[in-house]
DNA sequence: TTCTGTGAATACCTTCACAGCG
DNA sequence: CGCTGTGAAGGTATTCACAGAA
């Protein structure tokens, strides 16, 4: 059967546990090791080894019965499936305080993930650059902008108010992925996918950690 | 029944979705609702009313059969479970290039969050401030200074390597709740909540979509 | 009647446990 | 033997569907 055959019922959980492994194998052969077994790798993060060989399975044999997995290899298997065997050019859409943040930080490029755009909709901020040197163009050259420079992922970091909007040209540009950081949940057309990254939402349940639990023992129900 | 009685089933899936609802609240109150349902929350985003309703019976009987869910009674329960009718002091360890962005970003105030310190252990920024004027402290000082500031959170930024070490020695100092953005999975002592935002997984997450699902229709697979 | 609150049903994800290959 | 690959079992989250209160 081809590799592809189980790719559609494969789940986010997955996908994100194949970066998770991606880093470990790097780790691994770093420290010179040729070969690992699901059940290193389980213990090195705290995971189910059967878990690790059904996500794997799911794109391919690529163990030793009896050995265990080959690390170059496998990194390199990953590294294919999730597509990070070339860059992904990458354009930030609000020029605000997160935006701009999110362009001058390095380990998006550091990643495979280049930041070549910023877009905004303030004449002041058109025409200059980041910090570090990344151009901000007119949100209104969008398509054009996105077509020279090849971009294929949008960052959203605009006002909640602003994100639908914005979402919907990014789409209409022929941008197929988005990373968004507003405050709303958006909803990916058919061939997009949008993965949103909610700031208070996290520190939420942190605050609500907080209040449920006391430092020490203590608060009794009822 | 206490309305905390059934508060250790809840789900992190449930207190997400809840930051999630106190925002529609908050639209709601402001577009001059008084009452709403689970139904017409439920349309707002993408999904489903049961959903809503179990979620919220966890906490107690905000509803009103056959009328629905009045809007600022359930909007001020929500924050209160949520526990933002106080502000929860945060810093920021690690003064590098995500670290400063976070520093400088205002989301983190304008929801009850304020960041009032940087931690560092690089002599050269020890003692200046962020553009936005958060000081930057030793790192070696996070003990006295989280004490004296009534620091309630922590986000990592450090890189990956020093992670662990950091996470723990925010526990020491008796931080309990953790935002990472360090690629590393951290483990919570008991007592303690570790909340993980790792921007290559959800860039990994994109790529692999990318990868995997062309632009129009078209590869067959086999 | 309307809409909540909730047991039952379903779908999904994870873990177990083992057959089978090296 | 050891470790992978995988069907079966176990958990958890979501959705259905309806009894019950206003």
């Amino acid at each position: 059967m081809p590799p592809s055959a189980k790719i559609d019922k494969v789940s986010e959980f997955t996908t994100h546990r194949l970066s998770v492994y991606l880093r470990c194998l790097a780790t691994l052969e770093a420290e010179g090791f040729e070969t690992t077994s699901s059940k290193e790798l389980a213990a090195r993060f705290n995971l189910n080894s059967a878990q690790i060989r059904k996500d794997l399975a799911y794109f391919g044999q690529f163990g030793v019965r009896g050995v265990g997995y080959p690390v170059a290899h496998l990194k390199q298997q990953i590294i294919g499936i999730l597509g990070l065997d070339s860059h992904h050019n990458v354009c930030i859409v609000g020029g605000g305080n997160l935006g701009m943040a999110l362009a001058e930080y390095d380990g998006f490029r550091e990643h495979g993930f280049p930041i070549v755009a910023v877009f905004d909709n303030s004449p002041a901020k058109i025409g200059t650059t980041s910090r570090n040197g990344v151009p901000i163009y007119d949100f209104r050259n969008l398509n054009a902008i996105t077509e020279s420079l090849k971009i294929e992922m949008a960052v959203v970091a605009v006002p909640a108010e602003a994100a639908r909007k914005v979402c919907e040209a990014i789409f209409d540009a022929g941008i197929r992925t988005i990373l968004n950081f507003a405050p709303v949940r958006l909803l990916a057309r058919p061939g997009t996918k949008v993965q949103s990254i909610d700031l208070s939402i996290s520190l939420e349940g942190l605050s609500f950690f907080l209040s449920n639990n006391a430092p020490e023992a203590g608060q009794e129900p009822g």
